[in-house]
DNA sequence: TTACTTGCAAAGGCTTTGCAATTGA
DNA sequence: TCAATTGCAAAGCCTTTGCAAGTAA
């Protein structure tokens, strides 16, 4: 749970991004976003569904889906991993890092040994061990920045 | 594709693994394992079963799946994000990375000022334009680490 | 009024599982 | 022989989608 002001203030922004991206401003959605605003725990659509039916116990989940759908794709939400959907499967067991494209989702290592150790300036949440560290690259393949220079779309 | 020696080394290592852990040596699952390790592009299982139909037409989708949660457990094989499952949500729009719990799957944010900035060593396959790098620290939290400790499982 | 949204329910991907038959040790 | 494994098909999650009714601008 963050601070009201700070809420508040994620609040009055969405509202006006909502505007000026044409969409509606039901009170479904400001309670989705507010919802996900206040919350630190990176929750799942599920958790997101139960803890808004609080306020709105008739809300379907397919809203939620819907909604989180239109507020990631438009910039106001983010999901955490790269990959969620299928599996993906890695036969090397050694520490390693990743390169991932944006684009088309293919994933390439970055040997363990070509990336300079992660340093943490800040203490960690009381009582968290880290065991490993992975870095996650992420941008444009040369294929694919090829074919984005050549449509000119996103 | 890699070269030949370091896949014969491999399937080796493999077949050893295998009878310590009392997993039989069936062809299925040597063809599996051997496709996993040829590749460097991190398949889905989808794209493993395309892939070992060629040398076993026969093979069902179930069995590709069973193998490699087995392998995945037996610690043989990784899966290369740690959240595939459900999406994630992050209403968090600066850049910044996480921490993660492996045993309970809880996400804490860490603050881009929180982490020295990650220097890659050697160049990156030719073209790959990175455009933001994050860092996913894994690990046990406070919470879990005790648990674990208690039962003496895992 | 009109475009956007909602709830509902059905459909779709990805993955797991029960079962009888088969195979490896 | 006996435990482990396979193919098959059904079932289960998670997510998306078509539709008619309802709502914001």
């Amino acid at each position: 749970m963050r601070d009201a002001a700070e809420i508040q203030h994620r609040m009055t922004l969405f509202q006006q991004r909502c505007a000026e991206l044409g969409l509606a401003n039901t009170h479904q959605r400001q309670v989705i976003f507010r919802t996900l605003a206040e919350s630190t725990s990176h929750p799942t659509p599920e958790e997101v569904y139960r803890r808004v039916r609080k306020k709105i116990p008739s809300i379907s989940l397919g809203t939620v889906y819907r909604n989180i759908k239109i507020l990631v794709q438009k910039g106001l939400l983010k999901e955490v991993a790269v990959h969620h959907e299928p599996l993906r499967l890695d036969p090397n067991l050694s520490d390693h890092h990743h390169l991932v494209c944006r684009r088309c989702k293919s994933v390439a290592d970055i040997a363990s040994e070509d990336v300079e150790p992660v340093r943490l300036k800040a203490a960690l949440p009381a009582g968290f061990q880290v065991e490993r560290c992975e870095v996650v690259a992420m941008g444009l393949c040369a294929a694919c920045a090829m074919k984005l220079k050549q449509n000119r779309s996103h």
